[in-house]
DNA sequence: TATCTAGTTTAAAATCATTCTAAAGAGCCT
DNA sequence: AGGCTCTTTAGAATGATTTTAAACTAGATA
């Protein structure tokens, strides 16, 4: 039995934040507890305050930004860039690649080795590659 | 001598605009005359509404992101997303991927044949594959 | 356990890119 | 030239996100 199963589920997530040096406080486990949980998904700020209401909870409309960019920040959560029209994240930070669908602004997660990049360019004099995103745009054949 | 270089600068962009199905409307081919110079660059709403006072024009703000969306619409710019604060648009709409540094906000592009997808996953039932972008997210090396 | 302090949350206001609106103007066909 | 539709315009509206200043809390300390 390792110290994780011995730990409530709070208790969990606390650690979790903590350990992304972020106080665990009650609206950040909150969130966490819905995010963190291992589903991979997406969300936007929007979608995540209808799930803390759905929880029955409350967190102002600011912390939910203002946690979304934590977590992102400390890796808890990859932010994806489809469109301008407002942020999407994602609960899965494993190195993938997305489809987007414009038309319903649909994203679909692509496994990682679905994805073979056989050849990079080196970065610019005195830069590093922190990150390499790929996103496949996508539409329904019949249009 | 082709018919093109008989052509007033005037007349060969409103030419390039009613080919691409947008009437040469002044506000248009003057927009044209400086994204569609054949110089490949990044241009946002803000930056050209400057290159344009610049020239002695004026365009109003809402004629800018119009036009810009519509060019754009037309295949005649090709719009870039990299982060979600303000929309970025390339005057080079051949196939290619980009370096994005956030530090400094800054866009570079990658020729197309430095970028090898040696594999990519099948488009999910009943769509196509419409286009792949490809953005390596750089930083400096000391940070 | 009471106290302290820096970090957080809150609701509301502010910001800012972008879109919309209604009226005035301009291509372009006849 | 006349007319019809598409455009442009300035300004108002929208909407996601950030900021504000005051109230609150996690966690350390006594």
């Amino acid at each position: 039995m390792t110290q994780k199963d011995r730990m409530t589920p709070t208790a969990h997530f606390a650690e979790k934040l903590r350990l992304a040096g972020l106080r665990p406080t009650r609206q950040r486990v909150a969130i966490a507890a819905l995010l963190l949980d291992g589903r991979h998904r997406h969300v936007t700020a929007d979608s995540l305050t209808e799930e803390i209401t759905t929880a029955g909870l409350h967190v102002s409309g600011g912390t939910v930004y203002n946690t979304l960019n934590q977590f992102t920040e400390a890796g808890l959560l990859r932010r994806v860039m489809v469109h301008n029209d407002y942020s999407l994240f994602d609960t899965n930070t494993d190195h993938h690649h997305h489809f987007y669908e414009a038309e319903n602004d649909q994203l679909v997660d692509i496994p990682h080795d679905d994805v073979i990049l056989a050849q990079l360019p080196a970065a610019p004099d005195g830069h590093e590659i922190k990150a390499v995103d790929v996103v496949i745009h996508i539409q329904s054949k019949n249009s």
